[in-house]
DNA sequence: TCTGGGGTCCTAGGACCC
DNA sequence: TCTGGGGTCCTAGGACCC
């Protein structure tokens, strides 16, 4: 047996935990620069559609009737990891999924202690990190996300749906789009109401081998496992990362190489940074560009990439490459929306083959330059020693208009508690700020 | 007017091997 | 006149996920 457990509304839900202000109130997360909601509080979820821009909500956001936050992704990562530390409590064997959501081996249990189990785990997780979770349980992971699914959209379920429970659990699976399945996404379920198929009984019901000619062996396997037959099994330890990437849409469009190459600089030093943090080196690193997709007229994208003499995760070194391939790839004459940087064939730090033919690098000197900066940026402030490609005051800069704090992972931003204690007959009053 | 970022996996097809 | 079978490796592109 699986649970899925998924975070409600993750993004919101974080910003309201150090907002108690806001509880009951209609809580906005944006995308990257502002652009679009990616995250709504359940109150925000009869105004504001998904993905609406900013623009379209303004004016509910400066009449304070929408909160709206700008992504403070620190902040998400540390609730995050929260979340799955007290999830070890209640099985051994637990898979993060995604930012906000894991699954659950559940050996050993019998089917009516589930449902119980996962009301716990639902209090559990909220009583110690303030999130709201549901809890979705079953034979398979593709029908525990099924089931997490519904218990977020029937209230009286309480967050908890253990799908083998169910008198008639083919009546739910009939009563579901099957663009609801993990694993089918637009394409996909445009090509099975071709097909005929629109619900996620019809899709399980489906014929097997007209299923793996037409989708191969993923669309078989999710027809199985919507059968009880798990196909994807529990996958506790990650896999390595294959790649890092680095991409940011500018404030606003711009058209100059030098400012694109301050981007490309800006985002190959946060790659390498990455790439220390994991303790990973890069064998391959590819830069490209784009205007944007929503102007049909005038558009073009780009990439370059160059395989290193020497797998690196040195700024230095990767910037010198970057800035070669951002020249390459530029083009004058185009307003560019977007950079990215690239970096693959990832092998940890140690493992690495020399090469024959480069030239020797020193390279324990260059490290020791790096841990230096990561260290001095980390006690000091981000970029407080930062690489001069980077540029000074970049004109390109997304924008984030409306940041919170960096409640979990900065010391001069911690929330502070303030306690005021009245005497009796209000003669001395005592206050304290204390941090959390 | 504005419309995100960061990943993984599978397949098809070409090149090549014996 | 017809000309095998079985396989690996690599890449590009398309699909998906959150």
């Amino acid at each position: 047996m699986f649970a899925l457990v998924d975070c409600n509304s993750f993004f919101a839900s974080c910003e309201k935990v150090f907002r108690p202000d806001l509880e009951g109130k209609p809580v906005v997360v944006l995308s990257n620069n502002d652009g679009c909601v990616v995250a709504r509080s359940p109150e925000a979820k009869p105004h504001v559609a998904m993905q609406a821009t900013l623009y379209s909500i303004q004016d509910l956001v400066r009449q304070g009737k929408i909160h709206a936050f700008s992504s403070n992704p620190m902040l998400y990562k540390d609730m995050s990891r929260r979340v799955i530390q007290t999830l070890q409590h209640f099985s051994p064997e637990v898979e993060q999924y995604s930012i906000d959501e894991a699954f659950l081996g559940l050996h050993g249990f019998t089917k009516a202690d589930l449902t119980d189990y996962g009301q716990k785990i639902r209090t559990t997780v909220k009583q110690w990190t303030g999130i709201p979770v549901s809890v979705g349980i079953a034979k398979t992971k593709t029908l525990a996300k099924l089931a997490a699914h519904e218990a977020k959209r029937y209230p009286d379920l309480n967050g908890v749906l253990n799908i083998e429970t169910l008198a008639d659990s083919d009546a739910v699976l009939a009563g579901l789009d099957v663009g609801e399945v993990w694993g089918i996404g637009r394409n996909l379920k445009a090509k099975l109401n071709s097909m005929g198929i629109k619900t996620v009984l019809q899709l399980k019901n489906a014929d097997e081998t007209r299923i793996k000619k037409k989708f191969g062996v993923l669309g078989l396997r999710t027809v199985l496992e919507l059968r009880g037959t798990p196909c994807f099994p529990m996958e506790p330890v990650a896999a390595p990362v294959t790649m890092r990437i680095v991409s940011r849409s500018f404030g606003h469009l711009v058209t100059e190489l030098s400012d694109i190459k301050e981007a490309v600089a800006t985002y190959t030093t946060r790659c390498a940074e990455k790439l220390r943090a994991d303790g990973l080196l890069a064998g391959h690193f590819t830069v490209t560009m784009r205007t944007s997709y929503y102007r049909p007229e005038n558009q073009y994208s780009s990439a370059r990439s160059v395989a290193l003499d020497q797998p690196t995760n040195d700024t230095a070194v990767l910037i010198h490459e970057a800035m070669k391939l951002a020249e390459a790839a530029f083009t004058p004459g185009y307003e560019y929306l977007k950079a990215k940087v690239i970096a693959t064939e990832l092998t940890p730090v140690g493992e690495v083959q020399g090469s024959l033919f480069a030239a020797p690098v020193d390279t324990e000197k260059r490290d020791r330059l790096m841990q230096a900066m990561d260290n001095l940026n980390r006690k000091l402030s981000p970029d407080a020693v930062k690489f001069g490609a980077m540029g000074l005051k970049p004109t390109w800069a997304m924008r984030s208009d409306y940041f919170s704090q960096r409640y979990t992972t900065h010391w001069a931003e911690i929330p502070t508690v303030k306690v005021w204690q009245t005497t009796r007959n209000q003669s001395t009053r005592l206050s304290y700020e204390t941090v959390l």
